[in-house]
DNA sequence: TTACAGTAGCAGCCTAGGCAGAAATATCAT
DNA sequence: ATGATATTTCTGCCTAGGCTGCTACTGTAA
């Protein structure tokens, strides 16, 4: 049960902490950066943020899963904000990429769909997403990349 | 050379770009949690993002590294906006736990220094995070946890 | 039927980061 | 010394998430 980190010998600069802070920030905003480059997407004005959001509801049809998601459904997938999730579904209508539907079994229930422009956006926002990646894990091998995601589904285990 | 995400086998949810990102919220929403519970801090209102700036003013000066850092130096350590810095130190100022002082030699710096208060603080504080991160790391041992941060270095080295 | 607990979405207020532009100051070239 | 350029900070406007309380709706139990 040996602990990782001593308060004595810890430096912030280098703990996993703040390493994958620096990672994520780093990641979203070259995402962004190519997101508003692209000359079919910049129209858009999609953010890194906002292609999350569409991967849950485009990339999972695509794999058959259950394909009517409301709002909440995305909250506890992606560990998001209920409040949060309401204006970020406002800024995906009023790019006219996502479609609220209410739904008439449960009226508490808003059913979310892509529209065609979000699902015709898709393909071209999801490969820009797998070339980012992909950039950051150059030179690691799929076995180092394995136990990567490996230790970040442990850490996740551990809280949850 | 080879990629390790294919467009057309990627599944997001398992992608290092996810993970990490949920991680990353769970461990400051964690440290949250902590310290607005614990009877000495609560009552300062520090938050996780706060305490991340506050390791770098006070963390820094007992290693003996310089300790007059000006509010880019930090920018530049924590690659974060400079805009966000005037307001995040707006508001640790209000709390009374950082100091700014014009410098005088060039009257463009604004040297930071954390107060009596911020320096009280200071221990309890990393004591609480360093315990948050050993959480999360149970059960990976030390030579994991070392090779999870050498690939978090390669990553933000292969983007500069 | 009514009462009540639970759930979903929403709105208001807070912290928070990115970006662009302004103002003050410093530095450098001429 | 003057002017151009760079640096530092600050401000305004945007996206963005967390929290609390509100309303609408559902399901259940009295």
């Amino acid at each position: 049960m040996a602990n990782i980190y001593e308060v004595k010998s810890y430096d912030p600069s280098q703990s996993v902490a703040q390493l994958m802070g620096r990672v994520r920030v780093e990641m979203l905003a070259a995402l962004d950066r190519e997101l508003s480059a692209d000359p079919q997407l910049s129209a858009l004005g999609v953010t890194a943020a906002q292609f999350v959001v569409m991967v849950r509801l485009v990339g999972n049809e695509n794999r058959g899963s259950e394909s009517r998601k409301s709002a909440s459904d995305l909250c506890k997938e992606l560990s998001y904000d209920a409040g949060a999730m309401t204006r970020m579904i406002d800024r995906l209508e009023k790019k006219g990429l996502v479609r609220r539907m209410r739904c008439m079994k449960d009226r508490r229930l808003i059913y979310l769909e892509a529209t065609e422009l979000g699902r015709a956006a898709y393909p071209r926002m999801l490969e820009m997403s797998v070339a980012v990646q992909n950039r950051f894990l150059h030179g690691l091998d799929k076995a180092q990349v394995e136990q990567l995601t490996n230790i970040l589904n442990r850490m996740l285990q551990n809280v949850g």
